[in-house]
DNA sequence: GCCGTTTTCGGCCCGACTGTTTTCAGTCG
């Protein structure tokens, strides 16, 4: 049996639900709930460390007794003592705590009072005013039950790329009301998560200004969550969340890093600032309630005895204890990419001609562009066959003659077979600068086999980058079952190269597993799988994710002249 | 349940807003 790591988080998370509905220390939830967050966000699966023997206890907040919890699922696909709790706690009763406004506390009394388990019991309940009688509650609780109870929350978070338009739309908005200074949208959405959940903007203005009417009464909110002086939050037409907080210019900096998060780094920095008999809050770095700190957000790592750390490493996944060592990295950044690996012509299924792409690609200050069609297998579009391929090639001898300031690299996106055989003859092959390969057909393999067939592509002299090595679709498709840490092994005996593909819809490579190509020693390529001249802005996702996985220029081939990407691309 | 240069017990981040209250608990981020 397989267990993913999302099935280990899913139960912790229930696990955590229940215990906290039962009255538990809440510091005993929290241990669960950080490591199902632990187990979520991990690069390997966490049933390949049990196999293979690693220790689980080196795994931040994974001490002795959730490490022999983890095992336990791994192997029986469950876990005991949720059982046992389940025999005295209804667990559907967390469900209940999906409503807005029921936590685990008025859940619990919902049950031992009236006897609710269930939604409908719930609803039951509502309908009959039997809520708004019970101490602690009252008429906006029953009547926010009956309003919400059809549509419990999905949370499903939205993609980066639609974040980043609702939010530059927003902050626009906010910018123009007078008296305001700062905007800046925080939360996973500074930290360049690849999906977000809601959206946290920041404000500071002056003392008079009006923000909140504005905000509420944005043309796009269709309901008004909450409303303070300094806090608001509110819901778009698209579903997503806003919340605004205006602070001080002088708590700016300390307000920026406590709403950019994430949550698990927030708190370590506040205990490091504990142990230093500082007090850290969103208004600012406090000894013995004297503000000495929080104007800038460099103050507030300052204070505690570190430097800058970026928003896409603040996830608790070790930055402190680098930043601790002087070891953080130095992010790659947008300036440092030379060119695009992965693109697509209207000769197969993108959108403009070689040409355009060439000039777009040179309008971004690229130094080259690598066009890499659909081979032969992929008829849905058009793939090419040797004898296209080898007219290809010819044009582009031919525009390369005539472009300047610009380089074509001639290449394909290949076909990874089911047999693990590339789908074009070498060759053709060898006339190409590179290739790109990838999985299109066959998700369903199992992950040895899948795993195995895809390693066995790299075997190929021609194979030079795996091409978004997962498959996945952000909110749209499963990654296929794959062995990541073998083939990235793989990739680095080879020689070969995988790419971080920055389509928002892809982002494949995930951030953890960026981390640990990086850690493996196995360079990334960054590219766009453009299939338009306007795709090839989608590169920033793509900077986004390689710095939440710790990569520095270096770590990235398109950071290098196309004369030193040839030496790289010699295989071993 | 985790964790450790104030260590193996006793801590564990911090504040805003809401609803239901007469001073605060619960929820949320």
């Amino acid at each position: 049996m397989l267990v993913h790591n999302a099935d280990v988080a899913d139960i912790f998370n229930r696990f955590a639900d229940l215990l906290e509905i039962d009255g538990a220390n809440p510091f005993r939830v929290r241990a669960y709930r950080n490591a199902a967050r632990t187990i979520a966000s991990l690069g390997q699966n966490a049933t390949d460390m049990v196999r293979k023997g690693k220790d689980l206890t080196e795994l931040p907040g994974i001490g002795k007794d959730l490490a022999q919890k983890i095992e336990e699922i791994v192997r029986t696909g469950s876990l005991s003592q949720l059982k046992e709790l389940e025999a005295h706690i209804p667990g559907q009763l967390a469900r209940l705590m999906k409503m807005p406004g029921l936590g685990p506390k008025r859940v619990r009394a919902l049950h031992e009072r009236l006897g609710i388990s269930t939604l409908e019991e719930l609803k039951m309940a509502a309908e009959k005013g039997k809520i708004s009688q019970l101490r602690g509650f009252g008429d906006k609780i029953e009547q926010m039950v009956l309003e919400e109870i059809g549509q419990v929350k999905k949370g499903e978070r939205i993609k980066l790329v639609v974040a980043e338009e609702i939010g530059n739309a927003l902050v626009d908005h906010l910018k123009k009301v007078e008296g305001v200074k700062e905007v800046e949208v925080a939360g996973s959405y500074r930290r360049r998560k690849e999906t977000v959940a809601d959206l946290d903007i920041l404000v500071t203005c002056t003392e008079d200004a009006r923000v909140m009417d504005p905000f509420v009464n944005y043309e796009n909110v269709v309901k008004v969550l909450s409303q303070g002086e300094t806090r608001s939050s509110v819901e778009l037409r698209s579903g997503i969340q806003v919340d605004l907080r205006v602070v001080a210019e002088e708590s700016y900096g300390a307000a920026l890093h406590y709403f950019t998060g994430s949550k698990a780094h927030n708190i370590a920095i506040r205990t490091l600032g504990v142990k230093k008999g500082l007090k850290i809050n969103e208004y600012g770095v406090f000894r013995n309630k004297k503000r000495i700190a929080g104007t800038r957000e460099e103050e507030v790592f300052q204070s505690v005895g570190l430097p800058f750390i970026e928003p896409e490493l603040r996830e608790n996944w070790g930055e402190i204890e680098a930043a601790q060592r002087g070891q953080l990295p130095k992010l790659i950044a947008m300036k440092d990419i030379r060119g695009d690996f992965h693109t697509h012509t209207k000769a197969t299924d993108g959108h403009n001609s070689l040409e355009e792409m060439a000039e777009a690609a040179r309008a971004l200050g690229y130094e080259y562009l690598a066009v890499t069609d659909h081979s032969q297998k992929v008829t849905m579009a058009h793939g090419f066959d040797a004898r296209r391929l080898a007219q290809r090639i010819k044009e582009i001898d031919r525009l390369n003659a005539k472009l300047k300031g610009i380089i074509l690299l001639k290449s394909i996106e290949l076909d990874i077979l089911k047999d693990g055989s590339l789908d074009l003859p070498d060759e053709i092959l060898k006339e190409l600068d590179l290739t790109v390969c990838s999985v299109h057909y066959h998700f369903n393999l199992a992950r040895k086999d899948q795993t195995e067939r895809i390693i066995r592509a790299m075997d190929n002299p021609y194979f030079s980058i795996l091409a978004h090595p997962t498959g996945r679709l952000i909110n749209q498709r499963e990654p296929y079952d794959v062995d990541m840490e073998l083939l990235i092994d793989a990739a680095r005996e080879r020689g070969v190269f995988l790419e971080l593909n920055a389509h928002p819809d892809r982002l494949d490579l995930s951030d953890a597993h960026t981390k640990m190509a990086k850690e493996k020693g196995v360079r990334v390529a960054i590219s766009t799988d453009a299939h338009r001249t306007t795709d090839l802005d989608f590169m920033h996702f793509g900077v986004g994710q390689a710095r939440r996985g710790w990569l520095e220029r270096d770590d990235v081939i398109n950071t290098r002249r196309w004369e030193d990407v040839k030496k790289l691309l010699k295989r071993k």
